[in-house]
RNA sequence: GCGCCCGUAGCUCAAUGGAUAGAGCGUUGGCCUCCGAAGCCAAAGGUUAUGGGUUCGACCCCCGUCGGGCGCACCA
């Protein structure tokens, strides 16, 4: 409805204004119902270029509009210029048989064509996830499922690091707690691992190789066990949340490939790297930085820095025309460094997308809630699914804005339950499925397209509007990486939905209007169904 | 000290630079002899932290101030 809207306004606008580059065109849906049901500013956006006051402009383009009265019945200007729409209810019957006809209404091809790469989660394998991975976890998931319902072709990657300082000290962790086991006076090393969940690698390792290994804490059988286990704990959490990864990608494959050398090698031959108090130091002060950063210690061993430069070229070079990273609001100062390098390697750095997301604080008990994996006074992301089930988390990490602190109150999280507002959107779909049960027990219903036109009461026309919406509101959250934008789509589709059923009765109505209405269900019921399958949701039809 | 993010109803949060800033929770009061009351309707609650600026129009963009979060390592 908005293409069709943008295509005539174009049209219009450049056969008055000739010699005039056009900006784009917005079509806004109006608050005030007596706005109509679609709104341009075009107008106003033209008054200063074409130097004719704004009501003038809006009159021009209304009268040289050439729309089909099946579609528009109105065009009004209005306030300082606005030109509102108002849609033909035929126009609205049309789109419901649209909705009807495809089993997956509001996929799109927009991004047709186009590879992505979401990498996520990406935590290393040091213990199980926590609440706080949990943000990170669903809306990487979230956008990736955006992005295929725009078209797009997706590849979800885990990027993990297992051969650091962090996992030597879980090895270690893991030796203490076999000796541990054995009797022996062993103590955690330095800042090692205090979870339960070390002791049961150990006691897993010995049940599978023995007492035999308490001798050597250095034994790489102790960090493997424990990567091993804690992986598939990993992939278990992923899997109840509805998340399932393409590729896990480990960051040594970039030292033995050769990666990390040829990146240092072509940073060099760009002066962009040079060797300094027997470090190797990228250049950032060329883009800006105050300070130089350190790519390579004089231990000889890299920082961080250089296998990201190195694993974002990877990615490109492995073909993904988009790649985007899901960030905590700690990486927010590095990523301009893996940019500023892969542009000056010869690649497109807008190719390189970050969504940045605030962290998430944990109110325990009205108290915020320090957690450290380490410190294993964490809360787990299985435990809160114990509690409130994976779509009340779902739900919970994507219902706000990427951008602003998620305040979880773990007791409120517990109690929410029948209350939370993921209820309110999957009552809606049972409820249209409970009615619909019953229409086919009655065995009344005809599915005959021309019935739509019965379709008048302004609750029948909103909820019609709304729903003709979805592929918009998809694109819309795809494009902008915001999935809560999604949600408050459904929400206005559940309580249109709620309305309609509110003042209009289905079964028991004359024959021909009930079998209209059934239609009217039936559309709201895949719009709502895909729409909770887009954000990863379940959609019962009892509950 | 420098950089990034955030300040909107009592609380948690929405709102492409658009018209009268909206939901949920909580509070108050209504609605089931009738398709699911996990619902609907209504009331109350706001100088969008603050001072300037930009323009036809600012919660949104720019500058300052205040408050909160996160970064500023030869840690990852």
């Amino acid at each position: 409805m908005q293409t069709y809207l943008i295509d005539r306004l174009h049209d219009a606008a450049s056969r008055l204004y000739p010699g005039i580059a056009l900006p784009d065109i917005q079509i806004e849906k109006p608050r005030q119902p007596e706005h109509g049901d679609a709104a341009t500013n075009l107008a106003l956006m033209l008054t200063k270029l074409v130097g004719k006051p704004p009501r003038n402009v809006a009159q021009e383009i209304v009268d040289a509009m050439d729309v089909d009265a099946e579609h528009i019945t109105a065009m009004e200007i209005a306030g300082p210029g606005f030109i509102n729409f108002r849609f033909s209810p035929s126009w609205l019957h049309i789109k419901l048989q649209d909705i009807l006809a495809d089993e997956s209404f509001g996929k799109s091809t927009k991004l047709a064509g186009i590879k992505y790469m979401v990498e996520f989660v990406s935590a290393n394998p040091t213990g199980p996830l926590t609440v706080g991975h949990g943000r990170n976890a669903v809306l990487g998931d979230t956008v990736a499922r955006l992005y295929e319902w725009a078209g797009a072709t997706v590849n979800r990657e885990y990027y993990f690091n297992n051969a650091g300082r962090q996992m030597r000290v879980l090895g270690e962790s893991v030796h203490a707690r076999y000796a541990q086991e054995l009797g022996l006076d062993v103590p955690l090393p330095e800042g090692g691992y205090e979870g339960e969940y070390i002791a049961d690698i150990a006691h897993d390792l010995r049940t599978r190789e023995g007492d035999g290994l308490a001798s050597d804490p250095t034994n790489p059988k102790f960090k493997e066990a424990a990567e091993h286990l804690i992986f598939e704990d990993i992939k278990r959490t992923l899997n109840r949340l509805q998340i399932r990864m393409d590729t896990f990608f480990n960051e040594d494959d970039l030292y033995k490939d050769g990666s990390i050398e040829r990146v240092l090698t072509e940073l060099r031959a760009k002066d962009l790297a040079y060797d300094q108090d027997g470090a190797v130091w990228f250049r950032t002060t060329a883009f800006g930085k105050e300070k130089d950063t350190v790519l390579v210690k004089s231990t000889g061993e890299p920082t961080y820095r250089l296998p990201d430069i190195a694993y974002h070229v990877k990615k490109l070079e492995r073909g993904f025309d988009v790649c985007v990273d899901v960030f905590g609001a700690d990486h927010i100062a590095t990523y301009p460094d893996v940019l500023s390098a892969i542009q000056t390697l010869g690649f497109d750095s807008k190719r390189i997308d970050v969504l940045i997301y605030q962290f998430v604080t944990i109110v325990k008990d009205g108290v915020p809630y320090k957690m450290s994996t380490r410190k294993a006074n964490f809360i787990t992301l299985d435990e809160l699914m114990d509690e409130v089930g994976a779509d009340v988390t779902r739900f919970f990490f994507l219902m706000r804005s990427p951008g602003t602190h998620l305040e979880f109150d773990i007791a409120q999280a517990k109690e929410a339950g029948e209350k939370n507002p993921v209820f309110y959107l999957q009552y809606a779909y049972a409820r249209i499925h409970s009615i619909l049960r019953k229409a086919d027990s009655d065995g009344a219903i005809h599915e005959l397209p021309h019935q739509l036109t019965l379709l008048n009461h302004p609750s029948e026309l909103k909820l019609l509007k709304t729903l003709a919406d979805f592929p918009d509101a998809i694109l819309s959250a795809a494009m902008s990486k915001e999935p809560h934008r999604l949600i408050n789509y459904l929400n206005e589709a559940a309580v249109d939905f709620h309305k309609f059923y509110h003042d209009c009765r289905i079964l028991g109505e004359e024959p021909n209007l009930a079998a209209a209405r059934t239609l009217l269900l039936n559309g709201t019921a895949r719009v709502m169904k895909n729409g909770l399958t887009v954000l990863g949701i379940s959609a019962p039809e009892q509950m």
